[in-house]
DNA sequence: ATAGCAAACTAACAAGTGTTAGTTTTAAAG
DNA sequence: CTTTAAAACTAACACTTGTTAGTTTGCTAT
C-alpha cells in the first residue's frame, strides 16, 4: 500500500499528462493548422486513435476544449503584465520583460498561442466577454508603459498606437515563425528581438 | 442602340460592382470576422438578403469565392515586390516601398487581406500550391533585400530571419488595427511605420 | 405585347456535424 | 477469481453543410 502510493506519486510526476490534457494538446495542435471550425471531433479522435464518442468520457464539449486552451494562457499574460506594470524598473526594462513573456509562452506552448490568436472569436458567452476584457486590459497596460516612456523621454515621441500595434503584432505572431526556423534558440531570440523591436534595424 | 451602348458604358464605369463582386466582397467581410470554415453559404446569402441557392447563379462554389479573394491580392504582392527588388534604389528605399505596399493594400482591401492571412490554408490543389509558392518567393525576396542591406552596411548585422519576421508580422497584421483606430491616416501611418520599423522606438 | 435572359426562388439531396445512450473492454485492487 | 471504475466502443439522433434541379420573377430589346 505504502510502496504502491510512492510508486504512483513518482509515476504521476514523471508523466503528469492525463488523457484530458492529451486531448487538449492534440486539439490545440489541430486547431493551429486548420482553425477551430474546420477541425471536427472525429479529426481529434482519429489523431488520438480512438472514436469521437470516446472523447466525451473526458471532456464536456468541443467548446470546453477551446476554453481550456485559451483562457489559461490569456490569464498568464494578464497576470504577468500586471506585475510588470507595477514593478519599479525603467520603461525599457518593462518592455524587455514583456518581450520575454511572449517568447517564454511561445516556446512553451506555441499551439495554444496560435489558438488564442486565431480562434478566440469562437468563444461564447461569459468566456468571450472575459477574454475580450483581458485582451483590452492587456493592451491598456502596454499603452501605459509606452506613454510613461514617452513622458520620461525614454521612448521616441511617435504615435503610441503605432508603437503598440507594431510590437504586439510581432510578439503575438512569433508562434508562426518559431519552429519553422530551427536556429531560433531562446537566448538568441530574446537578444535579437529586444534589439530589433526597441532600437530598429538601421545603422546610425 | 448607339445611345444605349454609351449609357451602359457610363453606368458601368460609375458603378462597376456587379453581383459577383458584391458577393465576394460580402464574403470577405464575413470571412474576416469568423474565418472561412465558420461562415456558411446561408450566412453569405442572408447578408445579401437572398437565398443560399441564388448565390450559385454567380459563383461556382464556396471554394471559388475563397480563391478569388486571395489569389488576386497575393499576385499583387508578388508583382510589386518583384519590381522593388530589381529597382536601382538603396536598401532603405526598397524597405520603405515594401512598407508602402502593405499599407496601400491594407487600406484598399482590409477584408481580403484578413482572409489571405487567416484562411489561405483552406485553399486546395493547384491554388494552394500556387499560393504557398508566391508566399515563399515573397519572403525570399524580402530576405534578399535585407541581406544586401547587411552587406552594404545599411542594415545592422542582426539575425536576418528575425528582422524579416518582425517586419512582416507587423505589416501583415496591420489590417487588424487599421479601422479599429480612427486616427490612422495614410500619410501618418506611412511616416510612423517607417520610423518604428526601421529606426526603432528608443531614444538615442 | 412578347420573347429572352439574368437572377431570384422552392425543395430537396447526400454527406458531415456535435453529441447522447447504452454496452463492452481493460486493467488494477481486494 | 471477482469487483470496480475508467475509458474505450457501437449505433444513432437531430441538425447543418454545400450544392443541384427545376421553376418563377422582373426587366430589356424587339
Amino acid at each position: 500500500m505504502l510502496l504502491q502510493s510512492i510508486h504512483f506519486t513518482i509515476f504521476e510526476k514523471m508523466k503528469p499528462i492525463d488523457r484530458k490534457t492529451e486531448i487538449i494538446n492534440c486539439a490545440a495542435k489541430l486547431f493551429k493548422e486548420k482553425g477551430y471550425s474546420a477541425v471536427t471531433m472525429r479529426d481529434i479522435a482519429q489523431a488520438l486513435d480512438i472514436k469521437a464518442a470516446s472523447l466525451y468520457n473526458h471532456i464536456k464539449s468541443k467548446q470546453e476544449i477551446l476554453v481550456l486552451i485559451i483562457i489559461e494562457i490569456a490569464e498568464e499574460f494578464t497576470n504577468t503584465i500586471n506585475e510588470i506594470v507595477v514593478s519599479e524598473i525603467t520603461t525599457i526594462q518593462k518592455l524587455e520583460k514583456v518581450i520575454q513573456l511572449h517568447i517564454d509562452i511561445t516556446i512553451r506552448n506555441p499551439d495554444a498561442l496560435a489558438c488564442l490568436n486565431n480562434d478566440w472569436m469562437h468563444l461564447t458567452d461569459e468566456e468571450l466577454t472575459y477574454f475580450v476584457k483581458m485582451r483590452e486590459d492587456y493592451e491598456e497596460n502596454f499603452r501605459n508603459i509606452i506613454k510613461a516612456g514617452i513622458t520620461s523621454n525614454e521612448i521616441k515621441n511617435l504615435n503610441s498606437e503605432i508603437i503598440i500595434f507594431s510590437m504586439l503584432s510581432t510578439l503575438r505572431t512569433l508562434y508562426l515563425w518559431y519552429g519553422k526556423k530551427k536556429d531560433f534558440t531562446e537566448t538568441m531570440l530574446k537578444r535579437n528581438m529586444k534589439e530589433v523591436l526597441l532600437k530598429g534595424i538601421v545603422n546610425q
